[in-house]
DNA sequence: TTATAGCCCGCATTCGAATGCATTAAAAGC
DNA sequence: GCTTTTAATGCATTCGAATGCGGGCTATAA
């Protein structure tokens, strides 16, 4: 006996569920909705001849009827899921427990333009939760067109739009206060690239502080946020006179790359003859290989928390824009010498 | 003057286009499509208009007439994220080079049920991708639907399904066999769950080689696939009384903890005192820090033609079953003794 | 000038489900 | 037993765009 592929079969619709048990098409949508008023018996029938036939609902037509999609848009770029990839399966499941789907975006760069959403606009989503800079311009676009928005660990100075965000700039001047209270003088700070809002906003909290205690050359190194540009650009764009006392590195892998390229290639020992901090406090960051003193971000609360917003503004449009600011914990580890020297 | 936020507008139809400009409907719909027969005086006049009123075509309504809804539902665990985020992004930009959207299905574990994909279901994907196991009677349901499906780096044994995957048990095997080769003898392998099978698939094809090399009593340890669990695993598996010569592990994250354990909590020095062999090469691999013996997986190529395959089968559904298996890489460094004892 | 072809465009229908309103049947009230 | 209320179901329309077919208009040929 020979087991046969079943055939492909056409789709079945509702109305083919009516004809079959003799019902009009209404009443199986019915059958199909919480809140109808639907006798069990019709329903139980209904139910059964659509098990049979392998029928269910089309979201598709649903959403045409109701004006409610159940799809959600994710902006992402390439760094959102290689840093952070909690953060979209806690949004997903998330999303999940309300019914939404989750559509996916990845876009190149951490600025789109609009067009680069175009396609995924003509979807009718019933929101949208940006990991990416958006500008002004743009953001008001999305909201004439009238798509629920959320900001993931960003805001926007310009246009009212509820967020979640890091308090990246206070947290960043935390770190350069410990690092200045325990003597160190001469820094580094390692960015990701100028466009890069995240890293901007913990670059200028971590320069801000600094000026106010009075340390005003603070040498700067733009990399691409990943490791390989935190190694090579710690390497490459290094004062050769004079080492710094200590990195700040605007998020933990490009510090992953400055202790190895400190340790490994410069023969170095950390904390000893260089002080480094990182941000985020990935796993890693945690494990002995690196042992990386950081700032702990709660990225999959933050996460839930985005979701949250951005279902209440769907459901209530026009209650006040809210933008959650989430206090940073410092991490102390051993990649940095904190007590005053 | 104060900047007033622009008033949320009913999203425009091809009815307002067309009312507004005095043509009929169908010829605004025919304007935003490439082949039809459209002057292009009226064509300018219309997209003109569709601009002013900020009308976009609606794609839920397109979808439904045409019977396409340019979706492909992506289905993945947190693990997948986590190990493979670059594997998510590489699927994301090939499906938006050729005009889908991925939908993204977090499951939980890896081997959800049909109902844990109900919802996802009811929209009519035009393809779908798994990178988690699917029971086959559950395969079954999903192309009697008729939705073009590909499996990323497993297989089905009973149903002809598209698939991509390393060739995980030659690759475990070959690792067998240069341990073997390198004189070592007692062996530990650490694997993830049971059910996950592509870790169940590298632990068969390193044991089937050491079986044939005569080895027949090697220690397994399962964890759940992650760092925690391979250090955790390790420490508390470990038999007391005999070390392993080599440890082979069935993803890269499980050799760190291993590595780490052996390191840093017992003292012990790799490769001297015990070789540790990955698989996967994640970046990290390649590190200073591990500096990783492990079998190279080239997932974004894989990914690639994983969407390749999808394509192709939504437009040519007769087409035979393409089962690609990619040859994984064996990328010696310095986490094992590999020259002859 | 008339026949003929070709190009544009409009009309009407379709995709599949949801829903207000009308209708029928059953239950309750007197 | 007849009216009134209530519950269950059907009818018809709607969401927004795509498309086959037919008609009108222009251009070319006879």
């Amino acid at each position: 006996m020979t087991t046969r592929a079943a055939p492909i079969r056409r789709r079945a619709t509702s109305y083919d569920v009516a004809r079959s048990v003799g019902v009009a098409q209404s009443t199986v949508s019915r059958c199909f909705q919480d809140d109808s008023n639907i006798s069990q018996a019709t329903k139980d029938l209904v139910r059964d001849a659509a098990l049979r036939l392998g029928y269910t609902p089309n979201a598709l037509a649903r959403s045409l009827i109701t004006q409610r999609s159940n799809m959600i848009a994710v902006i992402v770029t390439r760094y959102t899921l290689r840093g952070n990839p909690d953060v979209i399966y806690a949004v997903g499941e998330a999303l999940a427990a309300s019914g939404k789907q989750l559509l996916l975006v990845p876009v190149e760069h951490d600025a789109p333009t609009i067009a680069d959403l175009r396609v995924t606009l003509e979807y009718p989503l019933d929101g949208l939760i940006s990991c990416v800079q958006i500008a002004d311009i743009d953001l008001a676009d999305i909201q004439v067109r009238g798509i629920p928005m959320v900001l993931f660990n960003r805001r926007s100075a310009g246009i009212p739009v509820d967020s979640v965000a890091t308090r990246h700039f206070d947290a960043a001047g935390d770190i350069a206060s410990r690092l200045h209270g325990a003597g160190h003088r001469r820094f580094l700070c390692m960015t990701g690239p100028a466009d890069a809002p995240v890293s901007a906003a913990r670059r200028d909290g971590f320069l801000g502080k600094l000026q106010e205690l009075g340390v005003h050359d603070v040498q700067i190194i733009e990399t691409d946020y990943s490791y390989d540009g935190g190694k090579a650009g710690f390497l490459a764009g290094l004062a050769p006179t004079a080492l710094p006392d200590a990195v700040f590195c605007t998020n933990d892998q490009i510090a992953f790359g400055v202790m190895d390229a400190a340790r490994f290639t410069l023969g170095l020992r950390i904390p000893d003859n260089v002080s480094v901090v990182g941000f985020d406090d990935v796993p890693e960051a945690g494990r002995p290989g690196y042992n990386l003193t950081t700032m702990q971000q709660d990225s999959v609360q933050m996460a839930r928390l985005a979701v949250q917003l951005l279902l209440r503004r769907i459901t209530a449009p026009e209650i006040a824009v809210e933008n959650l600011q989430i206090a940073a914990r410092f991490v102390a580890r051993g990649s940095a010498q904190l007590a005053a020297k």
